[in-house]
DNA sequence: ATTCTTGCAAACGGTTTGCACATAC
DNA sequence: GTATGTGCAAACCGTTTGCAAGAAT
């Protein structure tokens, strides 16, 4: 534990906005003015891996465009990140009916379902160590 | 209506699997050997400004970091892309008690309400005109 | 002394932009 | 004939990596 990680993990703990690494770097910066983005990087990316911390979104590498736009839901593998859509009637109902949410004003509202896929299971399953799961992993083609 | 547009926008609709932008322009060199990735980028985001395609996720600029691991749910503003953390028992109760949802093994179930919040619900009234929405708008801090 | 962490600079991958040429209408 | 779309190359931005110096144990 490193002044470094202690200033980039606080930083993280006391945000309310859910920011990005160069935002953490700002707010750092403050106070230790040698920091680097790198270290930022690498801090965060672990304190992930420890399960202490989330991405928002599992998906941040690259844009990935969706030609259904019937209302749907998407089922996601954390191993592979393929997408799958998915029907889900129960959540539908959600917010139905509401205009409002608060001071927003309802657009829509979508589920991610997280899960593992069969291949991805299997993988999990032979590398017998519990292995923190991978957030970034191989990019692979198609077939569950 | 350009030949190229067909292709691209044929691939996108035929595609199951949520592709990037490099995967379609992988699978409309097929038919169209010179076409240029900067050409399915641009044609990709006139179709979803159109409202003929979605992004899976609005979030695909860089990865944000979430310290609060306790289960809870995201609102993000379509406008601003902030995200506002929000708590939706309605939604904790959805998949739960399965393990599996068919062939998939389910971690957890994350609801995302896409709203517009009151400045950039402002923002989109003052600007009469029925404007596509921007999906990757200007950054700003703080506030609703 | 060995191991882990840092910072820098350079590489990388996805995306956007400026511009000249070609194409659609 | 004018407006719009295309392709190329270069810029851009978020992120990762190699490496040498530094700190921790």
């Amino acid at each position: 534990m490193t002044p470094q990680r202690v200033a980039i993990i606080r930083a993280l703990l006391s945000a309310e906005d859910h920011p990005r690494a160069d935002q953490i770097y700002a707010r750092v910066r403050r106070q230790h003015p040698h920091i680097s983005l790198t270290t930022v990087y690498r801090t965060l990316e672990q304190f992930c891996e420890m399960g202490q911390a989330r991405k928002v979104t599992l998906l941040h590498e690259g844009a990935r465009y969706d030609g259904n736009i019937t209302p749907h839901h998407h089922v996601l593998c954390v191993g592979c990140q393929r997408v799958f859509d998915i029907a889900l009637p129960e959540a539908d109902g959600l917010l139905r009916d509401r205009e409002r949410l608060g001071e927003f004003t309802l657009l829509r509202c979508l589920v991610e379902v997280q899960v593992l896929c069969p291949r991805c299971r299997r993988k999990e399953q032979n590398s017998t160590q519990a292995r923190p799961r991978r957030q970034r992993p191989v990019q692979s083609a198609a077939q569950p």
